[in-house]
DNA sequence: ACCGAACTTTGCGCTTGAGCAAACTCCTGA
DNA sequence: TCAGGAGTTTGCTCAAGCGCAAAGTTCGGT
């Protein structure tokens, strides 16, 4: 028989894709099997919209590989990163805060992997699969808490902390060993965190600079390797 | 037949309590009786923590009569505002969002009356009660969103703008029309208005004193009265 | 009716970090 | 191999708004 469901890969997409994920571990093979039957699965390049702002929320994604930023744009047109996600989380599950158009913008950080599915599918998803529902709102949770930290530390901490903090973040977060420290794991300019801390690019540089110059971080363009987590750490409670 | 439960109000609460609020306004009268059979009823002086940030979240809260202000506090000791929740609102549902600990302090504005039910409970409402999640989740979007302004108005705003827009936002939440303006239905001090738009009770004070001069608002001592909304909307722009 | 505490106002000096400008470096594609 | 663009560095200037200080005002309690 053949098959006539519209498909976006022509390699039937396996089932280990998702049986670590948090959302689906605790699916029996034929769970997921069913799920997957129903995603597409699409391949974005680096920086890239997955979904906009404000657009009506038609699908949910969870991002299989790569990283995406969820930003968003102000009147005047400047941008504000509102947090990074990491592959293996869910994205746009509008739904599941009572949402039917999308509250930021996802942009990917690289070249990044995502299944979808469409949002009619959520409430079954919820119903059906044991444990999604309460992994989905430890993500909500978890992402609650981060803006929370963030509005905290912008009130309170100076530019030259908040670098720090957000550097920190970002390396516990999406960091990858190296022998001598840790990287950040995608492609990040001066521009890039100065939208993530409310600063601009130039304090962003001279600050990095001066780390450089003191032993605590090595940047190339684009990338940045944290050598020295704990100087960090001081610099970003001073 | 005594009845042995314990009960903090004497007189035994009324159905009409609930009926009209949100997360219960599809439930019939004899599931309305069973929640408030099962909630506790106290009464809190303005000023007073209902629960703590990290404290253990034991039970879940509904704001029937009253303010309250949901802060955190920084390890060097300064606070923080994240948002108001007007009477009518379920607050501290830390399980709702996959957490056992209470993730920030909620402080009385004024005075107020809640409603407490044990934190074990909540899996019932979810599952027992029609829209009771749906409506929960509205509000968890809803709190997501605001703080997602919040971080985008403190990244690019000047303080001017970020305090006009405050006080917009408080007089559309909590506004009550007076004869001649808006008045903020909870008392406020230029230190809180300060913590919620991370800056100094000096400059908040400047700015009132300066758009009193103008006749935008009018200010007694813990009172903000907003006279001409479309001027500070003007102001929160430029 | 008074006192003290809480809240508000106002002045002044100074620092942080934004704004502007320009040069430099690295990477990509023709 | 070279040109152009994207990203980065650095210097200089200046204003927003913070810190500090002190006085004024309002309120609640005795």
């Amino acid at each position: 028989m053949t098959d006539l469901t519209p498909r976006k890969t022509l390699p039937r997409l396996d089932e280990s894709l998702l049986t670590h994920l948090p959302p689906f571990s605790k699916l029996d093979r034929s769970e997921i099997r069913t799920i997957l039957d129903h995603a597409s699965s699409r391949r974005y390049e680096a920086g890239v919209a997955i979904f906009e702002e404000d657009a009506p929320a038609e699908r949910f994604y969870m991002l299989l590989d790569g990283y995406v930023r969820v930003i968003r744009i102000t009147p005047t047109g400047d941008q504000v990163t509102a947090l990074h996600i990491p592959a293996g989380q869910l994205l746009g599950f509008a739904k599941a805060i009572g949402r039917v158009t999308y509250p930021a913008t996802a942009v990917t950080a690289t070249e990044s992997i995502v299944l979808s599915w469409p949002m009619q599918l959520w409430d079954n998803f919820v119903s059906d699969y044991e444990g999604f529902s309460t992994e989905t709102y430890k993500t909500v949770g978890n992402r609650l808490g981060e803006m929370n930290n963030r509005v905290v530390e912008m009130s309170t901490l100076h530019v030259e902390q908040r670098v720090a903090s957000a550097l920190l973040r970002l390396i516990h977060q999406t960091g990858r060993k190296t022998p001598d420290g840790i990287e950040i794991d995608f492609p990040i300019t001066r521009q890039d965190l100065s939208e993530l801390t409310a600063t601009t690019l130039h304090t962003v540089s001279r600050l990095l600079s001066a780390w450089e110059k003191k032993g605590l971080i090595q940047s190339k363009r684009k990338r940045i390797k944290v050598l020295d987590p704990d100087a960090l750490l001081v610099l970003s409670e001073a």
